[in-house]
RNA sequence: UGGGGUGUAGCCAAGGGGUAAGGCAACGGACUUUGACUCCGUCAUUCCGCUGGUUCAAAUCCAGCCAUCCCAGCCA
């Protein structure tokens, strides 16, 4: 909404940049976001979309969104849809969308090439023995027999690889490299595999798909991509990225450059580990609010201008980090702070009756809708002999430093008046059921003429005009900030208590008819949004953010 | 034990020979009809991973060391 455009902070890769602008490498730049559909985005995509466009956009170029789209078994058109959604409700526009399927005709013409120049080879080998003869970190690897293999009978092979006459695994296609390089990625890598399995974009079109580190180089250079932005896993890859565009002849080649990928503590970002607790049945699905995914983000409440502005903050480096999810709740919190209307609510009701109030009385009150922002003009609540307000705004010994309602305590009610308890309510078990006061009608809208003044202002809601919802809390779902690697032990690390569910909320009565996305803040309990689930008989909120207390 | 990266405050992160930006967190205080927000102040006085070296001057250059991350998918 209100994002305030100021200069995104430089970058290494910035630097990078500008070198080869003034090499003349590149005319214009164009980047892309190339993620797999095979899961929903996350937090930690969004930093690299970010990345991405902006840096497309520093420089007045573009920033296209490729499907990379090269392994169909693990991916699936509903993916697809998500990131185009997420994307988009991220607030950034790609100029093209583009899969990488809609290269396979360029990128096998390439793989002929290679294996015309004698640089690539179709391996009877099976996977096992292309393992063993790979070698291990200080052994180097050994050719494969069918490394020697004539240009000619490489191409019969390669086509009838393709032609489906051979079953899965059976032969693959590699690269004629250096099996006895110190970088594993130049070992003869595989560049095609045979995989009899349906494309969601090509149908039954292919049997043989290649790999990403085939794919990529040369799906950025079908694009005229010129950086090719990464995570910092790729960085061994990159020999093999350029020898590929090296060998093809490709001028101007795309450059790859890598950065750090985000970390964020108690969450979860792995595919699998998100796989696996949707599939599980541990969240709702991949849109839960807890989840650290973009649409779990939106669907809590989380402005896309916050997860923008986490972004920016968070910076570009090369260096492992883990970021606080403080940071991020503060992004959050700056951006509702700046927009949100305000609103009353009472989570836990604690009723209260004002004994020299008119039996049956009610009146009208003008409220801001934002007291820091007196052009959103103001809503009308509606004051009563009863009304109810937080149960732990009120005590009947008060602690040190307590200044709301206790035993013979004056306090103002938000907008309304200035209330004094008088006397209070228990059952059999002790709980307090209610509360007395008397209010002094002088001080209508919240001051008292006499210039006396209270402590504190609590929220309230009217017994007779209110709405009722159920308000969701969510807590971390891990409680360890980087949960073990074996999905086996996964369960010890999610939190039980991460979501509570609070039944018979009040909300004040002008919030009838709010609808899903809408955000509030309701003062003094945090941002609190409309969940998509939300109907008018089950109005259910999802607390976004709680906001900073002083007060504990 | 091979190769490729990275080490600046509790967490991110600028700075690339001239005397350590900024943000989050934290801690003081002011203000407040939200214990919010806002505002003011404090927060690396040769510990810029460590040890040496070069220099009038080193977080920045050099050497050695230490720590840590990534790589042996027909995943991306």
């Amino acid at each position: 909404m209100d994002e305030i455009i100021t200069e995104r902070p430089s970058n290494f890769i910035h630097d990078y940049i500008d070198e080869d602008l003034k090499n003349g490498v590149y005319d214009s730049i164009q980047t892309r976001f190339p993620p797999e559909p095979n899961g929903y985005l996350h937090i930690g995509h969004a930093k690299a979309i970010c990345i991405n466009f902006t840096t497309a956009q520093k420089y007045g170029g573009i920033c296209n969104l490729r499907l990379d789209d090269t392994n169909p078994g693990k991916e699936d058109v509903e993916y697809v849809d998500s990131i185009i959604e997420d994307i988009k409700w991220l607030g950034f526009d790609y100029a093209n969308a583009y899969y990488a399927s809609s290269y396979f005709d360029f990128i096998y013409e390439c793989a002929i090439k290679l294996i015309k120049m004698g640089k690539a080879y179709v391996c009877d080998l099976s996977a096992d023995e292309i393992k063993e003869y790979r070698g291990t970190l200080t052994q180097v690897g050994k050719n494969s027999p069918y490394r020697d293999r004539s240009v000619e009978e490489n191409l019969d092979l390669f086509e009838r690889m393709t032609n489906g006459e051979f079953p899965n695994a059976a032969r693959v296609l590699r690269a004629k490299i250096d099996m006895s390089s110190p970088n594993f990625n130049m070992r003869d890598p595989v560049i095609y595999r045979i995989a009899h399995i349906s494309h969601h974009q090509t149908g039954d079109k292919w049997c043989v798909y290649p790999m990403y580190d085939f794919a990529h180089p040369l799906s950025d250079a079908a694009e005229k991509v010129t950086h090719s932005l990464c995570s910092l896993e790729f960085e061994n890859h990159r020999p093999l990225y350029e020898w590929f565009l090296r060998e093809l002849e490709i001028v101007p080649a795309p450059r790859q450059i890598e950065f750090a990928r985000l970390n964020l503590n108690y969450c979860i970002t792995s595919k699998r580990k998100c796989h696996y607790l949707v599939d599980n049945g541990i969240v709702s699905g991949w849109d839960d609010p807890r989840m650290a995914t973009i649409s779990g983000m939106r669907r809590r409440g989380y402005p896309a201008a916050a997860i923008r502005d986490f972004c920016d903050r968070i910076g570009v480096s090369k260096a492992y980090s883990v970021v606080d999810y403080g940071l991020l709740e503060a992004c959050v919190r700056d951006n509702l702070n700046a927009n949100s209307p305000r609103a009353m609510a009472v989570l836990d009701p604690l009723k209260v009756i004002i004994d020299n109030y008119p039996e049956g009385h009610t009146e009208e009150i003008e409220v801001e809708v934002n007291q820091d922002k007196p052009e959103l003009g103001t809503r009308k609540v509606t004051f009563s002999k009863e009304i109810f307000v937080e149960r732990d705004d009120f005590m009947i010994e008060p602690v040190k430093k307590y200044f709301r309602l206790y035993p013979g305590n004056e306090v103002r009610l938000k907008s309304a008046y200035f209330v004094t308890c008088t006397s209070f309510e228990q059952d059999e078990s002790g709980k307090v059921t209610c509360l007395h006061c008397t209010y002094d009608p002088e001080s209508r809208g919240g001051n008292s003429p006499d210039g006396r003044k209270v402590k504190g202002t609590l929220h309230w809601v009217s017994a007779v005009d209110n709405v009722k919802a159920e308000i969701r809390l969510y807590d971390r779902l891990f409680k360890v900030e980087n949960p073990a690697n074996d999905d086996a032990t996964i369960d010890e690390y999610i939190n039980p208590n991460s979501l509570t569910v609070l039944k018979d909320c009040l909300l004040e009565g002008g919030l009838r008819g709010i609808k899903p996305g809408d955000t509030f803040q309701f003062m003094r309990k945090g941002y609190y949004c409309v969940d998509k689930d939300s109907t008018g008989d089950n109005l259910i909120i999802n607390r976004t953010v709680e906001l900073n207390s002083s007060w504990k």
